[in-house]
DNA sequence: AAGCCGTGGGT
DNA sequence: TACCCAAGGCT
């Protein structure tokens, strides 16, 4: 078997390999800037947060659409935030959007509506940890800070041979002591040279997660770092990382209730703002966390003064917690009268509603179950 | 600090 | 099919 190249070449390697081979991707503008110019900081902070726990493929139309929306952090800033959470609708972990809103928002008011390039001054904004925070600094600025995520806690744990799991801290904690040493070496070793920046290095590790050393069947074969990776040298690559534990979804039941008036108009109703789907609008919906089946006709009826109700389909969704089992009910020619009016009911037009913030099931309720 | 927060790709 | 898990952060 060869000896394994040092360590202190693999960061050379691996940002060779990403600036030939990298995806084109709608945030990676400028991928011939000088390395502390590659990226635009605004369009980084928002295709980190819309990244968060969710894959590139999903992405990338939520971010186009975004960013012609609000080009601008002060555009953001300037905008309501229901319009920035209908923007957000389909791509689920729905408390970024506003976490986003309120950092644009401070991003205004305390630093002249620039990004801030440190980690220090990140770390204040909200929904920005450890990980985006030194995302933005070293994507964006150039800031020689390390990060991890998923795929490079994966590529670090395979190529060192270490039996580690996510869910360890401690496993967590060495892979940042890893990704630190690793861009210090690259800072030191003055990578730069060519035009090449530790945020490249950073952008590399995460690339080669995504594409080659993914979590089922890694494709070592085209692995640049291949003579490098000791799980591989040791064919260890599919028991590394160990997997997390798995988690018990809980049931949920949910009747919701379709009613179109007379003149084409649909009941809707604003959810609540903390839990799941918060401040998402949804066609009238009887959710009891304690129940087991769904509600009966009877007291469906009642709960939403709306009679006679036929049951018309049933679907589950999946959340990662949750499967949630969807009965819904149709609502004969019902007048849109103040018996179903509430602070937060009222009727729309499936036009209107298209632009409102809606999860997918209520989207596939409200805009495809209606017809 | 463990549970929670969405959705769909990949296998 | 069912299950893992993804450019995490908040409470």
């Amino acid at each position: 078997m060869p000896a394994r190249p040092p360590l202190s070449s693999l960061p050379r390697t691996l940002t060779r390999w990403f600036l030939t081979s990298a995806r084109e991707l709608p945030w990676r503008t400028n991928l011939n800037a000088p390395a502390d110019h590659r990226r635009d900081p605004y369009r980084t902070l928002v295709s980190e947060l819309m990244l968060q726990q969710t894959q590139v493929s999903r992405v990338i139309d939520k971010f186009n659409d975004f960013l012609t929306a609000f080009p601008t952090p002060a555009s953001l800033a300037a905008a309501p935030e229901s319009r920035i959470l209908a923007l957000w609708s389909g791509l689920g972990y729905y408390r970024r959007a506003k976490l986003l809103y309120a950092a644009a928002k401070a991003i205004l008011r305390d630093h002249d509506g620039r990004i801030p390039d440190t980690v220090e001054e990140l770390l204040t904004l909200p929904g920005i940890g450890p990980y985006t925070a030194g995302a933005i600094a070293s994507l964006a600025y150039g800031k020689p800070v390390p990060i991890v995520d998923g795929n490079i806690a994966r590529v670090l744990f395979r190529i060192h041979g270490r039996d580690a799991t996510h869910a360890d801290p401690r496993d967590m904690k060495w892979a940042w002591d890893q990704a630190a040493q690793l861009v210090n070496s690259a800072a030191h070793a003055k990578v730069a040279v060519g035009g090449v920046g530790v945020g490249d290095l950073n952008e590399a590790l995460m690339e080669l997660g995504a594409t080659i050393c993914t979590p089922t069947s890694p494709r070592c074969n085209c692995c640049p770092i291949r003579s490098h990776c000791i799980a591989n040298a040791t064919a260890r690559q599919h028991q590394i990382p160990r997997p997390k534990r798995p988690i018990t979804r809980r049931e949920l039941f949910c009747d919701t209730v379709l009613a179109r008036s007379p003149d084409d108009k649909l009941l809707i109703e604003h959810r609540p703002s903390t839990g799941m789907w918060a401040n998402l609008w949804q066609a009238p919906t009887l959710e009891d966390p304690t129940a087991a089946k769904p509600a009966t006709r009877c007291r469906l009826e009642h709960w939403l003064n709306l009679k006679p109700l036929t049951l018309i389909e049933r679907f589950t969704h999946q959340t990662t917690h949750r499967t949630v089992h969807f009965t819904i009910w149709k609502a004969a020619r019902p007048t849109p009268t103040s018996a179903h009016q509430s602070p937060t009911r009222q009727w729309a037009t499936r036009e209107q509603i298209s632009e409102l913030a809606l999860s997918n099931p209520q989207r596939r309720i409200l805009l495809e179950l209606s017809r």
